[in-house]
RNA sequence: GCGGAGUUGGUGAAGUGGUUAACACUCUGGUUUGUGGCACCAGCAUGCGUGGGUUCGAUUCCCACACUCCGCCCCA
């Protein structure tokens, strides 16, 4: 049997139900923000990644997926969204747009060569946005509660946000000095990581899990202490905003991020849920003012944020989040002899494209299992065909729920269904509750008050 | 990249060096020749992650590999 690559995974069924959901949430939360959709390509040349993303960050060192073309060009599946938002931004000269700034949102797979585990794969998906083209404050609390508010439209519960600010360039350099000019002299007492983060990036040594109760780490110098006074005004003004969206945040120091190409405000989404173990980081993002201009454009402002979409919904799994979900069929044929059949053949397309959901018998069941199919189809009405009463013009149609049946004309049918199949307005998220309850579409309902 | 645990039908799983791989659910058919959901009866893994090896004989023991999961690194 060929299998699955490595760190991959086929989403069907229900899950491919609740997947189209979020993504649909997300198109809705998106267009009110006024982000634009963007498309860019799955493989970018490599260059772009290391010039965009950085050369000391291990997504770009060690976890790209690489290949040569057959014309020899050295090329990358994208690893993450930014940088080849950013080059599209460039080559299709948006800064030139009439609407500023540029506001786009993405999401799609992401390749990175890594172990895999419950919520981490080799072929991830994120959504993400950027605000290209504004150093205002207004931008970096926007995009900091937008991403709170995403979460809370579709029902997550124990979102914790963390920002920090790493100050523009010449702050963060101040502070990378006083940070391996703090730990150089403990150097032994960290752990092997730590040792190598010192060089490479210090300021990773603040994420450290292993050191993180020591007292050096306690003792060590905190970003915001090296800011300068523009830097930290910018900051103050950033919170400010954040208060007025009534976003709850939490200033936290060690949220440095990974990525080279952060400054300024830099912040995470971590979900609180037992279940997720070293994967509770959801979503991270922050301003990257220098980017634009590094990968070629002018110089130009950015901020953004990336969510990861697997580990959004296996939060939501985790949490039992409901999701008004259509798991039902309008109308179920059923028929035995071959006029039946062909008059079943006829009339499904035909409602079909009256708007109704509609299925039929595609394996010559018995009238017993396709009563069962009907029931697990959740079809809401039963038609039994026979030939006798198409004869006389006339059909009997069967409410599953009330289990009552009517006789009706086939010319009434198209009427019938209008006046009869009423939308779930309740729920149908499958849950067992029967009891009134506060559920995802935000209201209180019953799933199956019918039970 | 490092360390650890696991892998038995559609599902949950029991089990053993030896010709029926238990049980339950689901599913299919029948009892009921065109109105089911109950009940009863019958059927449903030539197969125990893949490939080798040991053995008269391997799902069981050994080796390698693949995949899943957990921790680290990193990140979403």
């Amino acid at each position: 049997m060929i299998t699955k690559p490595k760190g991959t995974k086929d989403i069907y069924g229900m899950e491919a139900k609740r997947w189209q959901y979020v993504s649909k949430v997300i198109d809705e939360v998106m267009e009110k923000y006024n982000y634009n959709f963007i498309r860019v390509p799955v493989f970018e040349s490599s260059e772009l990644f290391h010039r965009g993303v950085g050369e000391t960050s291990d997504i770009v060192t060690k976890e790209t997926y690489d290949f040569t073309d057959r014309g020899g060009r050295k090329m990358t599946l994208r690893p993450e969204g930014t940088a080849g938002v950013v080059r599209s931004y460039i080559e299709n000269k948006m800064y030139g747009d009439v609407n500023q700034p540029v506001k786009l949102y993405y999401n799609c797979p992401m390749y990175r060569y890594e172990r895999p585990q419950a919520g981490r794969y080799r072929e991830l998906t994120q959504f993400g946005y950027e605000l290209i083209g504004s150093d205002d404050p207004i931008c970096d609390a926007e995009v900091i509660s937008l991403a709170v508010n995403i979460y809370k439209i579709l029902g997550l519960k124990g979102i914790k946000v963390n920002i920090n600010s790493l100050g523009d360039a010449e702050s963060r350099n101040n502070y990378r000095e006083a940070l391996i000019k703090h730990f150089k002299p403990h150097i032994n007492k960290l752990c092997e990581d730590c040792k190598e983060r010192l060089e490479k990036n210090p300021l990773r040594i603040l994420d450290c899990k292993v050191d993180c109760d020591k007292e050096v780490m306690k003792s060590a110098p905190k970003t915001i202490d090296y800011l300068n006074e523009a830097s930290k005004q910018r900051f103050e003004k950033v919170k400010e905003y954040l208060s007025l969206m009534g976003v709850e945040y939490l200033v936290d120091p060690t949220v440095v991020r990974g990525l080279d190409y952060y400054n300024h405000t830099v912040f995470e989404v971590e979900a609180e849920i037992e279940k997720f173990g070293a994967q509770n980081v959801i979503g991270g993002g922050g301003r990257y003012n220098g980017m634009v201009e590094q990968l070629g454009g002018p110089s130009t402002p950015a901020i953004g944020f990336a969510a990861g979409f697997d580990r959004l919904m296996l939060a939501l799994d985790y949490e039992n989040v409901k999701m008004p979900i259509n798991n039902s069929v309008d109308l179920f044929l059923l028929y035995v002899n071959e006029d039946e059949k062909k008059y079943a053949v006829y009339l499904t397309n035909d409602l079909r494209m009256n708007g109704f959901i509609v299925e039929t018998d595609y394996l010559n069941r018995s009238l017993k299992s396709g009563f069962k199919q009907a029931d697990r189809l959740n079809a809401k009405f039963t038609i039994v065909l026979n030939s006798d009463d198409l004869i006389n013009n006339e059909l009997k149609i069967k409410n599953n729920k009330t289990k009552e049946e009517d006789v009706i004309s086939l010319d009434a049918l198209i009427y019938y269904l209008d006046e009869n199949v009423i939308e779930d307005d309740d729920c149908n998220c499958n849950c067992d509750d029967s009891e009134e309850h506060e559920c995802h579409c935000g209201e209180n309902c019953k799933c199956k008050k019918e039970n």
